[in-house]
DNA sequence: ACAAGACATGAAAGCGCTTGCAATCCTACG
DNA sequence: CGTAGGATTGCAAGCGCTTTCATGTCTTGT
């Protein structure tokens, strides 16, 4: 536990060489002979050398921290991609700060120099609004590696990890189709993101691409919540056009949604199936199992934070849309021939 | 979007004083005249100064970072915790820097290198097994201030943000006791974490105050996760001995019981009465809606946060002990008289 | 064998901030 | 009015590391 960890200067003194030429191993980005190196690098395992982060970025290196900067927090996904991001950092050397975003307007120049305070070598966002990541975005100096995660922004396809919403929802409400379901209601989540918004219009394509019509008084708004499953259920039903099926925006709706639905007396999925997205893990223990699709954010915010630190020290990375995984489970049913 | 953000020196040129006194109303440690000190602030204000965290901790000032380190992380509570960690200290200058623990025997010097590396001001530890934050605790400097999270540690008790889980899961047996339930099983979580075997205690205790046998046939192991409390259920029913009521270690368990439950066509609550542990968002949605404890992960964080906060800049705080709410939903019901 | 490069390395100047020590300025007191 | 002693402030030395710029050192071509 010694409070004075070695220092380069330490290696230098142990190697005989200046303390410019540990740095330039250390770095290595300049040239240095290879029995130098070698040495150098020798002495700094034996003396159990770990750089002084904020010495490095002082002297205008690497600060090893990323920002990471997200709209109010709250959602279940995102909260899970905190968490894979974290996890994706682990051990890589870099700490990643979180930003939580305040005002809509400001959000550009504000929370930008609040990062350039903090000197991060790179930052992610999390999710999306109408405004958010691109807000930030343009202000952000061109040079400085970032990574959005959760929204499509133009010119940012290379770097950013979304899950493909809107291939999932018409997966989802195709296999509802399939079932023989034609009155398909949809809860959607917060239209003030874009996931909601795409998951709606993966419906909308599904339904159309049937040859189906999309009906107004199927489609009801949520915000992502169980509550607003359930209520939407209510909503639906008082509507008076009837649906044997609904997909929801996620699984919290739909669990919301079930309730509604088995309090009323109306069986899942005998009745009604139901659809949900996400694959929480509680949804494969409630009765009946919910059907979804699977999404995990965890990996979302691994597979980002990789992104990011590739993107810091190559230049570059390589991202991929993720794909969701159809669960079936027992929320869906076939229809029952009227 | 200034690249080179306001220094001291700034400061300094603009008030025609030295920057040592800039540097010590800043620091408001020293003596400084109140003239001074007022000038010296509306120019900071006025420059949009913000210190260079890492000039500052170089020059043996603080790092304004604080170490947050847990055990594997995968327990949706301390998850929770997390997202009230991170929100705790957002705004607050401070930022939690995470660091994941591998090893349980090098657990303590390891890390505890690692953290003075980063100069942490502070550190946090969440959750706890049976050597877990001791471990740690015993290699930390005894001037570095911290706060133990979800562990109670002897020694730490002013220190420590931790929920009553004992009296709690008193609260929760009393319950069943009070319905008349006199075969009241438990699934616990797993045991290597002090949450586990505190609830079970006070299941002990409960049972025995009111004159009841703990008996090892009603007694199953589970891990916290909803699988656990599904295969705990197919258990104790093979196991032969009947019971009318089981407390869960926490929510997850429960809800894979209810799911076990139903299954073999037993009706939760007519037949057996099932009650959980944190209350999370799901389980006031699922089929019957779970009597359960609320807990707050997000609330534990925040105040852990503020807590050490305190402890850093005032060398104290001032924690309360956790109580859990009853949530009194349909999980459970009276013994039918047989 | 000699000069021109190509290579390697060292010296030194900071990065922005804290702090021990010395210098300066007041105040009260004799 | 002179001065001791505390209140304020300025100086300067780093904290550990990156990065020119300059100095050697070693190859090669002829």
């Amino acid at each position: 536990m010694k409070l004075n960890a070695p220092t380069i200067q330490d290696i230098a003194d142990y190697t005989n060489v200046s303390i410019s030429t540990v740095s330039r191993v250390l770095n290595g980005k300049s040239i240095v002979r290879q029995d130098t190196r070698v040495a150098v690098l020798e002495a700094a395992k034996i003396l159990g050398y770990e750089a002084n982060v904020f010495a490095r970025s002082l002297a205008g290196g690497q600060s090893m921290t990323v920002g990471v900067v997200s709209r109010e927090i709250g959602c279940t996904l995102y909260d899970m991609v905190m968490q894979g991001v974290i996890r994706g950092f682990a051990g890589t050397g870099y700490s990643p700060v979180f930003i939580e975003g305040q005002s809509c307007e400001d959000f550009g120049s504000d929370v930008v120099q609040k990062l350039i305070n903090r000197r991060v070598d790179g930052i992610m966002t999390l999710g999306g609004d109408e405004y958010f990541p691109e807000n930030l975005l343009k202000h952000l100096p061109k040079d400085l590696p970032a990574i959005v995660i959760g929204k499509q922004v133009k010119g940012w396809e290379e770097r950013s990890v979304v899950t493909d919403n809107f291939g999932a929802s018409y997966k989802a409400t195709q296999l509802l189709i399939e079932n023989g379901h034609r009155d398909i209601a949809i809860i959607r989540g917060d239209m003030s993101l874009q996931d909601a918004v795409c998951r709606y219009d993966g419906y909308c394509k599904a339904l159309e691409d049937a040859g189906l019509k999309v009906v107004p008084d199927l489609i009801q708004n949520g915000d992502f919540l169980a509550h607003s499953g359930l209520m939407g259920i209510h909503a639906l039903l008082a509507r008076g056009k009837p649906f044997t099926a609904v997909v929801c925006g996620n699984d919290q709706m739909a669990i919301g949604a079930k309730l509604a639905l088995q309090r009323r007396r109306i069986r899942v999925p005998e009745d009604v199936s139901l659809i949900g997205f996400d694959d929480e893990p509680l949804s494969a223990y409630v009765s009946p199992p919910l059907t979804t699709l699977r999404q995990s954010g965890v990996d979302m915010g691994r597979i980002a934070a990789k992104g990011l630190i590739d993107l810091i020290s190559a230049g570059s990375c390589d991202l991929p849309l993720l794909e969701c995984e159809l669960v079936e489970r027992e929320s869906v049913a076939k229809l029952r021939s009227p």
